[in-house]
DNA sequence: GGTTAGCACTCTATAAAGGAGAGTGCTAAC
DNA sequence: GTTAGCACTCTCCTTTATAGAGTGCTAACC
């Protein structure tokens, strides 16, 4: 058996109809809807075919067919065109982001809240290791005689801040001398190499002069590398009961757990791939028991060749996966152009 | 009809039954089950008399009953006894929360996961305006030619920064004599004051020798007072769909969608009133049809006379109140104890 | 007068039965 | 290779019957 022009088409048409409607798809409604210049009994024979193919699935003996995995897979590859943004839907983006880099909780947000809105699925917005990321200011700031903040801001613009504990009191003269020299030494070099440049001939003749900094800079390098430094927000959660297949309430609970449970969605998020362009997972592809009938989109967004961090939607594998990836690509280029407006600075 | 000891020993062995089986009670259950040393038929007239009086509620003519919102109210006020803790919760509170106050936001999260596991509803967490907090550092860090961070730790230990863009390029050198003037006249007042300080005699003075004081000190008041200042953060709305009473779809879409609106969220838990001690609202008393056969249970946690925050437990009207309570009260405790050390260094 | 046993009655939930409808696969004709 | 026709299958919905739980009322009891 082999696939030709026709069947893909009538295989483009299930899959169109079944997003759209739920219901398994007869050969009739195909030959009824579209326009494909053949009879209902020619297409039964194809959809048979495409069946044995396992492009479709039959629920049971008499009824229509559903798209099977790898039919979506066939679907997401070759088949559909991604529809562009309207005018409009492009305008609200543009709006509700604003153009300048804003603190990046906000900007998280704001993106899961119109990722939702726009698409009706639930969005998921992940802010990645800053890792890569360069130092650009340091600042060291009192808070009372035992902890002080650390306050980092990035070249990408990302301000973080970490509340750091003394065992000795430290005045706050001292701590901002030891803000210059600290700016001195470390401006520039990325929040990785924080870590690794302890080891350094420039960083002993520094602790040398502000012993303090001996404790701050390995707590601090901690702090800023462990998991705190990545985070998944998620938005339209009641999204999921727009569609029927979480009618079923185990499946519901199933999918709103993972959601909640941010290790395991990141570790999920994470495994996507980060290439340029936009990433689908279909069902078991994802490797997830509990989301097995889902599908993720997700897209990467960066500063140069960093990654800052993903955004997705997770949905039904009956996803409008032309418009979500129309979503998903125009809002990675705008954050992409976003922070490197802020670079450019 | 008048209220006697019986028909309350009555009433409270329904309502405790239907808190954990679901299931309408009916007279020979409560007969059975609690030995109150009368017979099923002078239970069943004293339901009777219960249902007349507005505590209970029959779905049907031939079910068992039901408690009424009424009722529920005359339970959580009269009746219920609030159970401890037992020796292994409490432990498992003070191990994840720790006993240092740590960066809010981390807290915050902290305390809404500990709040759904222990409960096993969904919990909410509120951080609330810190307008009345007292400011006890102001920083302004660089962040490139035309933006800084003004960050702000406040006498509770509330560390908040702001990113904030200038017309005008500004020197770091510029921005820590800013830092140290800054500190000179505000350190002390309220965050609330910083609107109003601007008509001062002081601020004048200082506005003058430091103009750029004049667009930070407002940009800066604004964004602490507004919205942006109050968050809530929910977890656990998985948990919503271990009652039967959220097997109906639309039911748990409301509720869920109720939770994702933060705006509307807020609020509602604002008008829970913060007295001390624990609050309780049952169904209807919470005004908002989403959540119409939902109680919240809230506390508000403070430092000094400020309100800090609230914490909450939303769920279905048939909750454990008297375990949601004591879960409450002992994490409010811990919390203020943990702001008032904080307090006191 | 309050309490209780007994019983007819009501209402729901569950299972069984009987179409209606949609869709298929197969055959035979084009 | 394509198509019309038709018997067959399976689900879904409605109807019907039945079991079970619980009530309210009455009359007897202490």
């Amino acid at each position: 058996m082999q696939m030709d022009e026709r069947k893909l088409r009538i295989l483009q048409a299930v899959i169109a109809d079944y997003i759209s409607t739920a219901q398994p798809i007869g050969s009739r409604t195909i030959a009824k809807k579209y326009k494909l210049g053949i009879s209902s009994a020619t297409i039964r024979n194809e959809m048979s075919d495409l069946e044995e193919m396992g492009y479709l699935e039959q629920p049971h003996t008499s009824a229509g067919r559903v798209p099977s995995e790898r039919g979506y897979r066939l679907y997401v590859d070759r088949l559909m065109q991604i529809k562009n943004l309207s005018r409009r839907e492009q305008e609200i983006i543009v709006r509700e982001l604003g153009d300048r880099m804003d603190e990046i909780e906000s900007i998280i947000r704001k993106t899961a809240r119109i990722l939702s809105q726009l698409t009706r699925y639930t969005s998921l917005v992940m802010n990645s290791h800053i890792r890569g990321c360069r130092l650009r200011h340091i600042h060291f700031v009192p808070v009372d005689s035992n902890s002080l903040v650390a306050v980092i801001v990035t070249d990408s613009g990302i301000v973080k801040n970490t509340i750091i504990k003394t065992t000795d009191p430290v005045s706050s003269e001292y701590l901002e001398s030891l803000t210059r020299a600290a700016n001195d030494k470390f401006a520039g070099i990325t929040i990785g190499e924080l870590n690794r440049c302890t080891e350094s001939e420039d960083y002993k003749r520094i602790v040398y002069r502000y012993s303090l900094l001996d404790t701050l800079i390995p707590l601090l390098a901690e702090s800023l590398n462990t998991s705190r430094g990545e985070d998944v927000y998620a938005d339209g959660m009641s999204n999921i009961f727009n569609f029927p297949e979480y009618s079923d309430v185990t499946k519901a609970k199933n999918l709103l757990a993972l959601i909640e449970e941010k290790e395991q969605l990141m570790s999920i998020l994470n495994r996507m791939g980060s290439g340029k362009g936009v990433m689908i997972s279909i069902g078991s592809e994802l490797d997830n028991n509990c989301i097995k009938d889902c599908s993720l989109v997700t897209a990467t967004y960066r500063a140069g060749e960093n990654e800052i961090g993903k955004i997705g939607i997770i949905g039904p594998t009956r996803m409008e996966y032309d418009r979500v990836v129309a979503v998903l690509e125009f809002i990675t280029d705008y954050l992409t152009g976003m922070v490197e407006r802020q670079l450019e600075e």
